[in-house]
DNA sequence: GTAAGTGCAAAAGCTTTGCGGTGAA
DNA sequence: TTCACCGCAAAGCTTTTGCACTTAC
């Protein structure tokens, strides 16, 4: 094994350790899939590269260990809206303000940010930019709120469970 | 009804009628719906009103004409991938180029586009950024090469349909 | 008149949940 | 030893599909 896989490995140890969960031979294998994929992959391709390597694996740990690294931090989703198909009802141009706890969104117009160049050496050869969509991730006002009062109930000497 | 309903009526007509589409009654009033909202409704939403306007509609009715809406461009939709979970794997900042016909995912280094900034005064009250992310939509080099065979076999005499 | 659209219902796809057994700490 | 985790399987959503009937053009 190369030093940099085990490294990679020991932060990933450490994470978990971190967020409090356990480090399990199945957590690790989920892990290294997506690392090691260089692509965008999904619960279903997972499953398939993570199967070659745990035969017994079954599709819930897969999906319930891939929420518990997301909602942990551990690993990234490419849009917080995958959930259903949700549409626009502004028609005029603009970018959105999403909050990533309850996931609401609100518009931005578009003269509110400045036009986003990206140089041509930057693009893969042949693709054609049509439009250029800015989304700002943060957290809104009430989840802000219950986040502090989570927080100053946690810092108590009694330790609530939830 | 006011000009304005009139006037947003003869153009969705007009839209209708572009695209090769039936203008009926059912696809007014999904479309009213969408515009009317100034949120950003799923399709479960949508039916609610509709029904509210025609009992009989089937959710069937509104999905179809939700995806030909967005098939056409007369509708537009928040992100294109909302249809199952797909996480990072680079693990650095980094921004996204999609294709809006294959939906293919490149990755664009953070250092490649100009930090965005946005104005306090746009901001809802409250809300704390933590993050932006920049999304260019456009096409990769397969499907406009697709795009440009189509449109090349149906400028011929005999006018293909699909 | 004819092709496209609608309503209904079943199927398919994606995600979550519950529970008994197992393993990390 | 204990609690979190795993595997399995069923249930719960969201979305797609097929078909007979109806309607816009």
């Amino acid at each position: 094994m190369s030093d940099l896989r085990t490294q990679a490995l020991d932060d990933f140890r450490r994470r978990c350790k971190e967020q409090g969960l356990a480090f399990t031979f199945q957590r690790q294998v989920i892990y290294e899939a997506v690392v090691d994929s260089r692509e965008h992959p999904t619960p279903e391709w997972i499953y398939e590269q993570v199967r070659q390597r745990i035969p017994s694996i079954s599709f819930g740990t897969i999906y319930k260990n891939v929420k518990t690294f997301l909602d942990s931090g551990v690993l990234k989703e490419v849009t917080l809206h995958h959930g259903s198909l949700r549409l626009e009802s502004n028609m005029t141009p603009h970018h959105h303000l999403v909050c990533s706890s309850c996931k609401a969104i609100f518009d931005i117009e578009e003269s509110a940010v400045a036009p986003v160049q990206l140089p041509k050496t930057k693009l893969p050869a042949g693709f054609s930019i049509k439009q250029c969509r800015v989304e700002f991730v943060g957290l809104c006002r009430s989840c802000q709120t219950a986040r502090r009062k989570r927080s100053e109930a946690n810092s108590g000497v009694i330790r609530r469970r939830r």
